[in-house]
DNA sequence: TCTAAGTCTGACCATACGGTCAGGAAGCGA
DNA sequence: TCGCTTCCTGACCGTATGGTCAGACTTAGA
């Protein structure tokens, strides 16, 4: 690269291991869970010693902490498609389009968020009770103002959010069962394209925005 | 009870401990996953000494395999209300009240599912490539028919289906968000109602048999 | 009542796991 | 070059876990 990375070996070294160690991390929890996840195997998958780990994170709680805080910040900003929409059908597409490509491409991020959710979010219940629910009473406040701007029908936002996380989610989460009943082949390209159209179609429609 | 019981004491006792314990069982893996969850664990909550649960389950992967077949039934049952339906209005609306009352009544077995299924569907994998693979044939047949006979608009009947898992499974996995972001309190019986009503609004109107 | 089969369990075992640590290697400012 | 800090890791440790087993206890048919 010609761009003269302005970094002391030192810390370039820490931020590349850290990297590597999370996104080996990331993998293996959404495996394996963080009852099924050893430190052995990330360490592995990550290609260094175990104990190079617990020079980075102190105890496997904390790894596992900061990989679900950064799937949590991901999550948040695939909205930003939502705020700046004149109405349901260019927001909400969007949004449906972001958490689609991101079930697509980061399907492992998806299943740790599930899985901490599921088991009732130990690590990150404060997160909940914080920002996601200023966020989703954000989001509310947009869906209403469609509502009452006649953009849409006078559907309940909150089952709505619900709905399209569930559905894009769903796309992750569930992706080897999707798999499977897809005869064992991931989605094509044009399968996303459609999986996509048709969320996206039975939504706005069910919301009076088609 | 008046009835009696035409059973030996043997298989009453027998029934009752797999009973106890696979109720236990699911429980715990659906708080803890799979890793997670230990037989000491299971042991306390059935109210039984351990080694007694390698007497009925000769390992955990056994006692987890049941665990799972058992939910999985469960599954497939609740679909019937698909099948005798003249439309997609009753046969939808029914299945839907059917997956949400299942989503309320029984979360567990919900989360044991989305489990299994995330981490690859480990001991399930011969089911979902056989009776859900026939299951969702059937049921997309029976859409496909609606759609020839004018009763719904020609949506993929694919995806259609995996909204509908989606949609009713999230409230059960995403329970404890959805109970967070509800004030911590779990939705009251007008709030399911409105939940089901919601989805079952959106879904239909959606697919153009509102 | 006797006996064979079924039920139960405390004590035990091997292993795998998260985590520690001493000490060596490498980077870096002076 | 020197000395200090950071980085690295093989070897090790205590514990918790899944699983075993010998033998006691209970049931049920003859």
């Amino acid at each position: 690269m010609s761009e003269p990375v302005r970094l002391s070996k030192r810390t370039a070294i820490r931020q590349e291991n850290k990297a590597r160690i999370l996104a080996a991390a990331e993998k293996v929890f959404a495996e394996a869970g963080f009852g099924g996840a050893t430190m052995q195997l990330i360490a592995d998958m990550a290609g260094l010693p175990k104990a190079n780990l617990h020079y980075y994170f102190a105890t496997k709680e904390d790894l596992y902490r900061e990989v679900v805080e950064k799937i949590f910040n991901d999550w948040l900003r695939a909205a930003d498609s939502f705020d700046h929409a004149p109405g349901p059908v260019e927001g909400i597409g969007a949004y449906v389009d972001a958490k689609m490509d991101i079930s697509r491409h980061h399907p492992d991020g998806s299943k740790v968020w599930a899985s901490e959710v599921m088991h009732g979010a130990p690590v990150i219940q404060d997160y909940l009770e914080t920002t996601l629910r200023d966020w989703t009473a954000g989001r509310i406040a947009v869906i209403e103002r469609w509502i009452a701007e006649g953009k849409m029908a006078p559907v309940d936002p909150r089952h709505l959010l619900y709905m399209l996380w569930a559905t894009t989610q769903h796309y992750a989460d569930f992706g080897h069962q999707i798999e499977t009943l897809n005869g064992g082949k991931a989605l094509s390209d044009k399968q996303w394209r459609e999986a996509k159209e048709s969320v996206k179609g039975i939504i706005l429609r069910g919301i009076g925005a088609g």
